[in-house]
RNA sequence: GCGGCUGUGGUGGAAUUGGUAGACACGCGGCGUUCAGGUCGCCGUGGGGGCAACUCCGUGGAGGUUCGAGUCCUCUCAGCCGCACCA
């Protein structure tokens, strides 16, 4: 007998040069040929620096094994990769180096390339590209275009945020608790003129498409929250002194009789004016050059104590005419509503707490709670003879038609969305096809002059303004209107421009007159599984799901794509020691060492079975050992039965140990398909193998026949090959000389999921006693009687009065006596 | 503060519609193979009691519904995540 030993080493690159060599996985845009249906598995891109991580293997094992299902299942898929190569870290690394950032990203790109294939990954590598390439970034230069000349792209200045070490303005997305997202600096509050999609139109069809998409809820509830939609009205508020008219926003009209004070945020630009020649000048002006420098960080402080300064104005309440005093406070937001408030302290935490702090009076509206502020519902009181006494919520409605009638205010909605500020004032990123000349102003760059090349350049530092603006040659170019001298744009974008429409571009990847033929994105989008991490909720998934209804409303989708992602699954952390994997903790295990070890099905392998691949899981060393042993006897026992076992069919008449492997065989088959078309609950796919593989592995021990034997290995190797390709593939043609990949996904022969006989369980009083085998067909009265036979069921019956019977057919008896 | 998720052996985790809690694996222990270690194979492994048959307890905690609850309901504790002065 011949030694066997499971060696990936081996077995690895011959099966990845049998699908390099064949273009295993490459498919053509042919809709229909075959009447196939057709299936889109997608992956997040990846960024790519240094070497692919951890994650990066787990996004893609799971990607691969749903890409490997939906091939077998017969439908033609579309597995792209792609490179996401412009921004930050390059470009960071450049500066420390002065290596250009395209040889840095290059390098990384031919990193990511070599392990994805070492890891077997199904890929069509026909349809790759880089960001970063002129052939790609020409056409996120279009898309830019098509969006300016549909005023929804626009220059305009705005207080922005500011990141003083990445030395760049940053989207709001990209702020987290008041700082950087990538550098962890304090954010700054800057006045700058900057480029802007307008996102903000799209936010109720970005709102209501959500009930439409398949994607997990809590990451729908958090872009719920982030678009952050408030209804209620604007009420128009009067100064006399002044004679101007201001617009508050609030979600409570109803309580527009308990307003006792008015506020505006410092930012407002009419908090001077007021103030002038009041004895609040001066005091006026000190609080709102303080506020101006505070700190995001600090201005969002809650359980700061409120402060403010009175302006010595008053407004008119539209609904009494009482005069409120007029306040500047910092706890009143420019960016929201209209940056005035009406203060309402009985009802509202935050104005009650201001009133606290200043004195100012506190009048009860609503009836309700024990004590103020109260914030729930209830009857309206001392507010008006035609409003007492109705329910909150109806007076709203009455008190809304009144403001309208009389023109003092009007139903409106309110947003948490701003515009999406694309401009970054950095190198390495595509550059916005913009150019200014002094006679026709802001002129886009033709589509037929695209792409806009990024030069190169020698210094990459930022300087508070692009690196490009120092690339004299490239600034100066001549207007394409009037031929004139005109300046290019030197912002480039943000690089979630780059990846908000790449998926489109999988489609047709090397199409040179278009972004895209739409035949092609017909019959691939949407995307029908999109998987990535999920801390990109609000920010890529956003974006992509807004450029998609805006290039359906310019009419560059084919008909009915409105969302860029059907389903989405979000996959978890791997984590190491219970901590996130980091340079500086020390704990981050690289995906090349473990594949070193004990290959790619391995450690693709211990990945999906670590746990559910929605939740975070923690890598362990004997936990990858534990695969790599099981992988090591499946393959070994596939190699000595396919040497040792004759080549015989499945037995007509098996034996008692055959029918055992068989059925489980069927068992396995029933469990791993449910497991990939449900939840992707591959930990528990891997595990019916393993349990199947056990059964075999017994039966050997027993008298199981050898076309059962071979017939479960080969079962084995075939519902493993979603998540360990190479082996299951060696396995396979072990066992049937035939591919596991060309063979249909196995089917469950219901004849062998049903025995002839099933374990009873016999309770009483819901506890335990015993259990028996009884008939699969045997009646409710069979199966009373048998339970009732068995000897720790009648010790327990003994002296007690049966009061209940009950029987679940196929499960269980459960006597209730007293 | 608001919203969401998660709590099951020493560990990671299983458990269709409420129906045998702990599948599968790690770890640990025993036996065999081996000069030995490792590999490999077999067996055992929630806790307490018992020689055993068996029995009591057990899914963060407290109640409840039910013949029967990890699963459903109410309250509560802990951890993680998101949002947070959004009017």
């Amino acid at each position: 007998m011949a030694e066997h030993r499971y060696d990936p080493k081996r077995i690895e690159p011959r099966w990845q040069q049998v699908w390099a060599d064949e273009h295993t996985w490459e498919v053509a845009n042919d809709p229909g040929a075959d009447g196939r249906d057709s299936a889109y598995v997608l992956e997040m891109l990846p960024y790519p620096s240094g070497e692919p991580h951890i994650g990066h293997l787990k996004v893609y094992s799971v990607g691969d094994a749903v890409a490997h299902f939906q091939r077998r299942s017969g439908r033609r898929v579309l597995h792209p990769m792609g490179y996401d190569a412009f921004g930050l870290p390059a470009e960071n690394h450049a500066i420390q180096t002065g290596r250009h950032p395209r040889e840095s990203t290059n390098a990384a790109i031919e990193s990511f390339q070599r392990q994805f294939r070492e890891w077997g990954i199904s890929i069509d590598w026909t349809r790759e590209f880089a960001t970063c390439e002129p052939e790609y970034y020409r056409w996120t230069q279009w898309i830019f275009l098509q969006l300016y000349e549909a005023g929804l792209a626009y220059k305009h200045e705005a207080a922005v945020n500011w990141d003083p070490v990445e030395e760049t303005v940053l989207a709001n997305e990209q702020v987290v608790d008041g700082r950087g997202e990538r550098s962890g600096a304090l954010v700054e509050i800057r006045q700058l003129e900057q480029w802007f999609f307008r996102i903000t139109d799209y936010a109720d069809r970005l709102l209501d498409d959500l009930g439409g998409i398949d994607w997990p809820e809590h990451v729908k509830t958090m872009q719920r929250n982030w678009i952050g939609r408030s209804e209620g009205a604007e009420v128009t508020f009067r100064c006399e002194a002044l004679d101007v008219d201001y617009q508050v926003f609030t979600t409570r009209p109803d309580t527009l009789f308990g307003a006792t004070f008015f506020v505006m945020a410092p930012e407002h630009p009419d908090v001077l004016k007021l103030a002038a020649g009041t004895e609040h000048e001066a005091e006026a002006r000190a609080y709102v050059n303080r506020a101006l420098t505070e700190s995001l960080e600090e201005r969002g402080d809650v359980d700061k104590p409120k402060t403010g300064v009175a302006l010595g104005q008053t407004v008119t309440n539209p609904v009494n005419g009482e005069e409120l005093p007029i306040y500047v406070a910092d706890y009143v937001l420019m960016e929201y509503g209209t940056g005035a408030i009406m203060a309402v302290p009985a009802h509202d935490e935050r104005d009650f707490d201001f009133a606290q702090v200043y004195g100012l009076p506190v009048r009860r509206v609503i009836d309700g709670g024990d004590e103020l502020p109260y914030t729930g519902d209830g009857p309206l009181v001392n507010s008006h003879p035609d409003f007492d006494g109705l329910g909150n919520r109806e007076a709203l409605q009455r008190i809304l038609e009144w403001l309208d009638r009389e023109g003092k205010g009007h139903p409106s909605v309110n947003y948490r969305l701003r515009d999406w500020l694309l401009s970054r004032q950095r190198y390495w990123g595509c550059p916005i096809p913009i150019v200014y000349c002094d006679a026709c102003g802001t002129v886009p760059v033709p589509a037929e002059q695209l792409p806009v090349v990024l030069p190169d350049i020698e210094d990459y530092a930022p300087k508070g303004r692009s690196p490009l603006a120092a690339a004299e040659d490239w600034v100066a170019t001549t207007c394409p209107n009037c031929d004139g001298p005109a300046r290019r744009e030197t912002d480039t974008m943000d690089t979630f421009v780059d990846s908000s429409w790449y998926f489109l571009r999988y489609c047709d990847a090397h199409n040179d007159e278009a972004a895209w033929d739409p035949a092609a994105l017909a019959e691939w989008m949407p995307v029908d599984q999109y998987i990535g991490g999920v801390e990109h909720a609000i920010l890529h998934l956003l974006y992509a799901r807004f450029f998609i209804k805006a290039l359906a409303d310019l009419g560059h989708l084919p008909d009915g794509v409105q969302e860029p992602f059907a389903r989405l699954f979000t996959q978890g952390m791997i984590t190491k020691d219970g901590a996130k994997m980091s340079k500086s903790k020390g704990n981050v295990v690289p995906p090349r060492e473990i594949v070193d070890r004990y290959g790619a099905d391995t450690a693709r392998c211990y990945i999906l079975f670590i746990g559910p691949p929605d939740q975070d899981a923690d890598w362990s060393d004997s936990g990858a050992e534990g695969m790599f042993r099981f992988l090591s006897r499946l393959w070994r026992a596939a190699a000595e039965a396919a040497e040792e076992l004759p080549d015989h069919p499945i037995p007509d008449a098996p034996n008692a140990d055959s029918l055992r492997v068989l059925r489980k065989a069927h068992w396995a088959i029933e469990r791993v398909t449910a497991a990939m078309s449900g939840r992707f609950a591959f930990n528990t796919a891997i595990a019916a193998v393993q349990e199947l593989y056990n059964e075999v592995s017994s039966g050997r021990r027993g008298d199981a026949e050898p076309g059962a034997v071979r017939f479960a290995l080969a079962t084995a190797g075939s519902l493993l090959f979603p998540f360990a390709p190479h082996v299951s593939a060696d396995v396979f043609e072990l066992l049937t000389g035939t591919r596991v990949w060309e063979e249909p996904w196995p089917a469950a022969d219901p004849a062998y999921l049903e025995g002839d006989t099933f374990e009873l369980v016999c309770q009483v009083n819901g506890k335990v006693r015993d259990r028996v085998q009884a008939p699969s067909d045997a009646d409710r009265d069979t199966l009373l009687a048998l339970a009732r036979e068995q000897p720790n069921v009648r010790a327990h019956l003994d002296g007690h009065e049966l009061v209940k019977e009950i029987v679940v057919p196929g499960k269980l008896v459960n006597l209730v006596v007293r």
